[in-house]
Order: structure tokens, then sequence, then C-alpha cells
DNA sequence: TTGTAGGCGTTATCAG
DNA sequence: CTGATAACGCCTACAA
């Protein structure tokens, strides 16, 4: 491994030199400086970004927590992040699993932003209390060195559900994410909470739990229990297009039998026929926004807690009840 | 940050007999380790990775590098490497865009696995003459430290091939990847050798790129052209589920008119109904493969090069020609 | 058994 | 303008 030591020693200079003509510190000549730099790109110097993360105290990588690699939905989320980073000049670095929790406390990684609802609170607590910069993206957590940037959920459910009750159905399922999921629980107290002023509407709960799989449980305990034209939110899309396969598959007409809207647009949504309704917001904005937040926690900038808003999508998918 | 010197100052000891004992160093009295160990547990420390990979000059982290975060189809990929990487007690980080490049040359990861075409070979062999430990797993690369894991596309490519032709089709499309993609050079080419061996089999070429889109486009000059059944051969699953959705809507008989075989065997394909022809391999294994070559090219063990078997998954996307 | 000291590569302070 | 020198936190001969 190539140092500025040897840098020195072939120009015939001190490290510290080198140093400064490496980092365009105008102390140096212009003449010397050029001819440490050219030496550098000959020998193809690069810094060592360890001794560099132990001097400076920053290692300029940012690292996203992930309950797993499966990601198709976090792409643009992570997207997002990535562009607003690299523009500050961070590297941004995804992670998933217990196992790489210690490059936070290790330092390894100047902050984190938090989207696994794997990763304890209590935990996240812990970092924050020992100094590290956080953003969470999946739950709540109140600490001067995290900062929150959530979803509306609670507008969104309330949009999806005033949506078909608007179009004049009466019955109607909520296909739950997960126990521990912070976005599942809100989306269910806001749609609860939106059925309960219309008071004719008839609510079923079904446990769902955000996958394709739990979409197709519940539209088998639908199809067992159908007798009418009934309305579907699921909490997210992936279980929506589950729930959708599944009827498709035994001859139900979506957006005459059975209604639904999802939440989340996953691209997926655009490919069903009818559309499916669902409730949209900017992936890519929600991910910007987390790093950007964050930067500003590691540089002292006061932050306050962030939202991405929503908007509904209509779709053939909820026809007239 | 709490380092081994604060220890050393609250335990009375020096720094020395600190680091011996949080490294188990037998040199110390069970005593005064426990007793530091304790001290250490109180004051909540946690070693500077920094720090450590400086003196160690390993960071114990390995770098896969991907095209880009959507990776709905890398996820078991990923799990498999990251299984493998943590029982050897290495931390798996995932990056993307050629700004994360610089982490390899810094010594930031220990070594990296490519399955991102964008990542010149010139800029990989680079890094290899330098030192860096590679895998790659989507182009040929020969040097001493670099490893090749690859699907054996060819006998994938093959056995669709003759899947289809012994079904009876005689005419056949193949929809390829895009033009930097040594997985669909190679299966490219041997689709098209296996095809000349049967010299009745009429053969049409359609330029892809391994997205829903591109296997929507294809579909549609396909539908132009209808005449009578045809079989077509995507490259991917992922084109052969955007083609398979617009002729279903366009009211084409999948397994009847036109027959489709694709590869991958992506979660998605069993969805479709007809089940979508495909050829399957081990995602898993294909990651856990590739970490353990890695770990092997970085302990200096000698390694060849390896292969990842296919196997033909049948379909009633396919029908009696 | 424990302590002293040097070094990993970089940056930054302070003399010269 | 340049150079010695210390420091970041950790590890490890070697000395006591």
């Amino acid at each position: 491994m190539i140092s500025i030591k040897d840098i020195a020693k072939k120009a015939g200079v001190s490290i510290s030199t080198v140093s400064y003509a490496l980092n365009g510190n105008p102390k140096v000549t212009e003449e010397t400086s050029a001819r440490i730099l050219k030496i550098a790109r000959e020998m193809d110097y690069v810094p060592n970004a360890a001794a560099r993360t132990l001097k400076s105290r920053s290692s300029k990588i940012i690292g996203v927590y992930l309950t797993d690699f499966s990601g198709a939905f976090y792409g643009e989320v992570l997207q997002g992040m990535k562009e607003v980073l690299n523009k500050r000049g961070y590297d941004l670095i995804v992670c998933s699993g217990s196992y790489s929790h210690r490059l936070l406390p290790q330092r390894m990684i100047d902050g984190a932003i938090v989207l696994d609802h794997s990763f304890a609170s209590e935990e996240l607590l812990q970092l924050a209390e020992r100094g590290h910069k956080l953003v969470v993206l999946d739950r709540e957590l109140n600490h001067p060195n995290v900062n929150q940037v959530h979803l509306d959920n609670k507008a969104g459910a309330a949009l999806a559900v005033e949506y078909v009750i608007e179009k004049g159905h009466r019955k109607l399922y909520v296909v739950t994410g997960p126990q521990g999921s912070y976005d599942s629980k809100q989306r269910l107290q806001a749609a609860k909470q939106a059925i309960e002023r219309n008071p004719d509407v008839v609510y079923v709960e079904i446990e769902g739990n955000f996958t394709k799989e739990s979409g197709e449980l519940a539209a088998k305990q639908i199809m067992k229990e159908y007798k009418e034209p009934v309305a579907v939110f699921c909490l997210n899309d992936e279980m929506a297009i589950g729930l959708y396969n599944t009827l498709v598959k035994a001859d139900f007409r979506i957006g005459e039998q059975i209604h639904i809207i999802g939440f989340d647009n996953i691209e997926l949504t655009q490919y069903t026929q009818p559309r499916l309704a669902t409730i949209d917001y900017s992936k890519r904005k929600w991910g910007a926004l987390a790093s950007e937040q964050l930067i500003k926690l590691i540089m002292g900038v006061p932050v306050e807690h962030e939202r991405i808003y929503v908007t509904l999508i209509e779709g053939g998918s909820v026809g007239e009840g």
C-alpha cells in the first residue's frame, strides 16, 4: 500500500508538504504542489480511509438499514437517498441484519437511516444516547439525535376509506400489515376512524403481514364469505396484488363484485387490469428528505420531524357500489 | 468517544493491559481481566473500527456492487452472500453507483463482489492489479486476484430452446438482454447454437434490455407479426412477464397461440396462469458460493472459477406445437 | 503479570 | 513556504 510517506520520499519533501499539496492547501508553491500531485498520480496513490476516518472522526459514509434485501419496493427510496448523499459528499451503503448494527457504534458510518422494524427501538435509543445521528422512517422515536420522516399514513388511509365509501360501498374489509409495523398501525387506526364516521358501514379486519402471500390468504377468506359485492382496503399494494391475482384466478370480477384499494402505488399496480386504486407518494422524495434530515443532524442544524404527503390514485379496481 | 485509554485510567492500569484483556490474551490475570471487562461494559466501550482497520489492515467488510437498488431479483443472492459472510466474521454492505467505487481502493472494504455491468472491467482490473480481491458474477475477467462465479447460461439456454423445439414449435423468437450484458450474450449464443442444430426452425431476434417494459415492446411486435402459433424465449423472466401480461391483455392464449419460456425462475413466474416455463438455479447458492470464493481469495487459498448449474422448469406457458 | 513504546496513514499545529 | 512532531485509537513486541 502506497502512502504519503512514499510520495514524500520520492518527491524529496516532507510528508506534511505532501498532505498539504494533496489537500489543496495554498501554503505550498504551485510548483511543488504540481510536482507532488504528478508523483501521486504516477504512483496511483489513494488515501487510506481508515487513517482518514481515525483522524477526522468521520467516514463520510451513511448506512441505511433494511429488514431484508428483497426490496423491490425500496429501490426508489434508496435512489432518492443516494442522490442527495452523493451530492453532499457522502456514500450510501445498504445493510441488513443485526450483524451489521456494529457499524454505527464502531463509527464506521457517520449516521444511519432506519427502515427496519426488526431493529429494536431501545437499541436505537442507546445509539442516539451515545451521540449517533439517526433518521427513522418506520417508527416514532423522540430524541435530540433522532429525526423522523414519516409517510402521512393517516391521511392516506382516510383518503382510501372515504373513496370507497363515496363510491357507495357499505361492506369493507381491511387487510392489515404485521403487528410490529408502525405504518400498518397508523393506517389501520385512521381507517377505523374514517369508518366510524359512517355508522352504516360494516367493517371486517383481516390480519396480514404486507406480503403477497398474506393477500392471497385474505382473498380466500373473502371468497368463502362472499355473498354480495364488498370493498377491500389492503394496507399495502403487495397484499393487494396477491389478493387481486387470487380473485381473478377464481373468476371474480374486480371492480364489480370485489372492489380493491391498496397503499404505496408500487409499479405493479399499473399493470393490473383494471388498474388498482391506491395511495401514492413520492418514494424518491421520501429517501431524499430522510437523507437531508440526517445531514442536517450531523452538521448540528436543528431539525423538525418531517412528513411525506400522499394522494389518492383512482382506479377501475374500485367501481360504483 | 470512549477508548481503551479511558478504561485504562478508570481501571488504574495501562492501555496495553486493557487491550490484552479485551482481546482475551492470557497474559493478564483472570482477576484484572474481569475487572477491566466489567469497566469496559459499564462504560459501554466499543472499539473504533477505523483504528482497528488501520492497524490490522482489514475492515472485515465485504462490498457487493449492484447496478441499482431496485433488485427484486437480487434479494436471494444477497441473502446467500450475507449468510456465508457473517458466518465467517465479515459484514456485507450493498453499494451502487460509481461514487462508491472508492471504498475498495481506500481499503474501507476487504473485497468486493461485482454484479454490475456498468462497473468497467478495466477499472476492476486496475483494482485487482493493486491487490484487491474480487469476485465477478457478470463477466469474464482473468486475473490472479479475481475469481468468477458464473451461471451456466449456455446450458440453460440450450435447455430452453430444446424444450420448445421438442414440444413441436418451429418458429421461435428470442428476446435478448441489453448489449453489454454478459449473461445475455452467453444465453443468446447458446440459443443460436441450439437452434442451428435444427435447420427447420425459423428464428427471429428481438432486442430487449431485461426490463418488463422491453418485454411489452416485444409483445407488440410479435402480435403485429402474428399469423400462426409461435414460441418466444425471453432471456430473462422479467421480460417474459412483461410479454406475458401484454399478450394476455390482448386476449392471446398463452400456451396455445403463443408459447413462452423465460430464464431465472423469479418468484412472479409461479403466479402466472398458466405457469411460465423457465430456467431455474439456486440464487442463494450463487451468492453463497461467490462469498466463499472471495473469502478464499482473501485468505490466499487458491481457487478455480465456479459455475452454478441450472435446470429446466416446465410450465403450461409452453404447450404442444 | 503488567507497562513502555512504536507504528498503522492521515491531518494539523507550530516552528523554522 | 516547508518540515518536524504530535495525535487519532488500537495492537503488540519487548522490557521490566
